[in-house]
DNA sequence: AGCTGCCTTTGCAAAAATGCAAAGATGGGA
DNA sequence: TCCCATCTTTGCATTTTTGCAAAGGCAGCT
């Protein structure tokens, strides 16, 4: 360690420094290879027969000569050197593995609500990852590879190109905020509700909702984020993921009432690829240990 | 190397700084550890991250933990810190194996005129020496180990407990400075002469001046320095050791006509000594390399 | 004797690293 | 919810290192 470390201690920095003065022969040699001030490596090997507590190089009009101790100094800074590269070019090589684009698309609420808390610690593991997250709209072609994972909150049709593996559940129930934090679920069908446009009426949470009969619908919006907004300010109850919930000023009423299969889909050839492979293992870790968060229980 | 060697390069002192910080398990423990600021060690292991383009450590409130390629960079740094500290104990063994006092004797004119010379070099070789220099007189005992070496211009007496061997051989010649600087050697007898005094009727130098027959001494001294330096004020003629000639400003008149036998004394179990071996050792390489020079011819 | 090529040393300015203090973030535990 | 222990970052002062320029010494060569 150089400084901090005591005035006879051994700067580390200085052993390349005299194997290459041994090599380069002469001072003046070695400040050229080394692009540095010959008045700098006096002061450096000088500090280094200081601390070595002897002469290790004769010098003359001829240039720099070992001394036997700097014979043997030399000899063993040529295997520090070779560990020293050894430890870049290793450290490097793995923590290089993982690198290159990964693209993943979901539906936003599970990236705004969750999957972001989760990737700091994926990328701090994988610096070197170029990861995309592509909110997933009905333009965007995962057959097409268009995106390398895929999260579905259903089963998609059979392909068999396509890796597809459920991952967990994600459970839905009924939020409320302000005057609506305290309703019983028996008066539920009596209360405002917020709720997505008729093109969503397809949903499992869109056919809960009209199995409940609910007397009146104030607003209609087209995502989640906006529906949670809503809800938040008060302005009725809604059916929304656990995971949002568990971060918004809002208030579970109940138990989950819909559950919705995670399906995680990505391309059959990518796991011959490093970094997808990795991605994907990550992901499954994730999904297992977050289980009972996804699924609000 | 740090600084000079690119942004990107790695300090090798951050390798002992982060198999410290792994080891501390906690940057504030390795912050104590070291006796460097947390701050410190933030920007350096910041700085090792981007040298080696990977993170190397995951930070949590419970501390910091190696990432695959932190544990990969570890296991290096823990073999280079091993060769590091190879390289320090090694070298300072090397260096320190010859060192303690060595008490030489000698006649003055060998130390003045010669021996000083080459010193450097054996000082440069072993700068852990203590070489004490101790004029010949008539007061030390070699025998009770008042010198450790002693150089004699004659062969000495037989002693078991010590090792004499002859090292070469000291010419005297003829010399002469200002007017006396051209004399032929059949015109020597004529010449004013400088000698030493009566006391020292003995040496072989002074048996040769005797033999010569000259008609006039004008003045005795009592040690060659002082003989020498009258020469060279253009006094008379001297008879003079060749060493001492090539170096002042005093011609040499002729060849050689009085050599002397160089015994090298030392003490029989010296050469169990590591320091003892190594003067000798040198010594005796000197007197082989200087053969010539010490002859004067 | 003079020149050349090397090394050593040094004062001083510039650049870089470090320490200090403080503010803020985060997650776990009470 | 609050507290605690950890890490991160930053501005600024201090310390250290380096670069530059210059002067000097030394030995070999011409």
């Amino acid at each position: 360690m150089g400084r901090g470390m005591g005035i006879s201690a051994l700067d580390w920095n200085d052993i390349p420094l005299l194997l290459a003065l041994a090599r380069a022969g002469s001072m003046s040699s070695a400040a050229r290879d080394l692009g540095v001030d010959v008045s700098t490596i006096s002061r450096r090997v000088a500090a280094v027969e200081a601390a070595m507590g002897t002469r290790l190089f004769i010098r003359s009009n001829r240039g720099y000569e070992p001394t036997d101790a700097g014979t043997v100094f030399i000899a063993h800074a040529e295997r520090a050197l070779g560990e020293v590269q050894a430890l870049q070019a290793e450290t490097r090589a793995e923590g290089e593995g993982i690198s290159g684009r990964v693209r993943l698309t979901a539906v936003n609420v599970l990236f705004d609500h969750w999957l972001l808390d989760h990737l700091p610690a994926l990328l701090q593991c994988h610096p070197k990852l170029d990861l995309q997250l592509l909110t997933d709209n009905s333009n965007l072609s995962f057959t097409r590879r268009e995106a390398d994972f895929a999260l579905r909150l259903a089963q998609p049709t059979q392909d068999a190109a396509i890796l597809m593996r459920k991952v967990g559940d994600i459970g839905f129930a009924v939020f409320g905020a302000g005057a609506h934090a305290q309703v019983l679920p028996e008066r539920w069908s009596e209360q405002p509700w917020l709720s997505y446009g008729e093109e969503l009426d397809g949903l499992p949470e869109m056919r809960w909702l009209s199995e409940l009969g609910i007397a009146r619908r104030i607003l209609r919006v087209s995502n989640v984020t906006t529906l949670a907004r809503a809800c938040e300010q008060g302005l009725g109850l809604a059916l929304l993921p656990c995971i949002v919930g568990s971060r918004q000023g809002l208030k579970q009423l109940g138990a989950p009432v819909v559950t919705r299969e995670l399906w995680l889909l990505s391309h059959r050839d990518a796991s011959r690829i490093k970094r997808f492979r990795a991605v994907s293992d990550w992901l499954a870790e994730l999904f297992e240990r977050e289980a009972a968060a996804l699924r609000g229980t």
